[in-house]
DNA sequence: ACGCTAATCTACCCACCGGTAGATATATGG
DNA sequence: CCATATATCTACCGGTGGGTAGATTAGCGT
């Protein structure tokens, strides 16, 4: 029970500092403002993070690993590329746009990572890069997809999608189901996909 | 002619920021930092910038005025729908690979802007894309493209075309010249373009 | 060569902020 | 109700770095 009190604290923490480095970015957040938003003082922060950089990793490091996830999850479906593609995609999507805030300052913050987080961020990165190819190998494979460069059709539908962290507003035009349907449709629209697969 | 080396001056000064504020960041960079790589001290930089907030408007603003100057000029060519949206999209994609570095820090450091310069460049990127909305819309009605949501798509293509500055790399597996070409086929694919358009 | 002007440097200030030591309050258990 | 441990705060330090005033140098016209 008491470790569920100092991982609530941990959350709550995290919270703000999401929202704060999300308006103002890190380093124009500082540490005074985080706690006085939690109506706390600095040194409450140090008795859960080492340093101002933890914080940040804290920060985007769980983001990045539950977007490589969405497409690991899509990949371990049964179902054809087509399929998988859809998935991984619409799953993507709404990773971006669960934790908008998180990506945003990721993608923005990266020179303010201590090398270590880094690193494990790039290796991340990677993961997703080749799962992604992969899955356009499949399909390509099969015959379900026409894409003459899988590499580079990856990164622009992994960008196509991240792009989206800079868009995306909670209270839009469209309900974030909606926008995952239409992203993983524009999505297998790159890949060339015949809209009657296997059969026909 | 001193005007000629003023300007010079103030160009190699924007040089070395973009290279520092790429390789470091913004905040990561200091003036004594800039300075130094130029054999200069931080004075100098004072005499061509009132502080270090302009340096980073003019590292970004002319940039983004590039951006929407590529898809300006796309649209004042004479030519179908189709044939803009490719010049449009292929002359983009060069801005940005040209202007990579400075590109990834307009993205990363909006943040760090002064409310004025953020202000423009705002402006700026509404224009783009009320401009590729433009573009697309007109092919819809000439019946070259299938695209059943222009503003979403508008901003998909837009986003695919600009996250390239995360992966861009100047002596990477491509030319600038091919990587154009098949940006913009990736474009024209997403815009569901007949291959065969106005006649057939 | 001399003096004037403009460019550049030396040396400094001071606000800000990440980080910490030691005091204080709060909770737990006997 | 006290003793102990734990959580949190008050008060501070020191490095950093944007920005500047005044000295210095270099260029240039005459």
């Amino acid at each position: 029970m008491r470790d569920e009190i100092i991982a609530y604290k941990r959350e709550r923490i995290l919270e703000e500092a999401v929202s704060l480095f999300y308006a103002h970015g890190f380093t124009g957040t500082t540490l005074d403002d985080i706690a006085a938003e939690l109506g706390v003082t600095k040194p409450f922060i140090y008795t859960h993070f080492k340093s101002k950089n933890e914080l940040l990793a804290a920060v985007c490091l769980p983001t990045i690993e539950r977007s490589v996830a969405a497409i690991e999850n899509a990949d371990n479906t049964e179902g054809t590329p087509t399929e998988k593609l859809r998935l991984a995609i619409a799953g993507f999507t709404r990773v971006i746009m669960e934790r908008q805030p998180a990506i945003a300052i990721f993608f923005r913050e990266e020179k303010n990572l201590a090398p270590e987080a880094l690193a494990e961020i790039i290796q991340a990165q990677k993961r997703f890069d080749r799962l992604l190819s992969k899955l356009l190998t499949e399909g390509v494979a099969a015959g379900e997809f026409d894409i003459p460069d899988v590499s580079l059709a990856a990164l622009v539908i992994g960008g196509m999608i991240s792009w989206s962290y800079t868009w995306y507003r909670p209270n839009g035009r469209l309900p974030v189901d909606e926008l995952c349907d239409r992203m993983a449709a524009f999505a297998l629209q790159m890949s060339g996909v015949r809209l009657t697969p296997v059969s026909a």
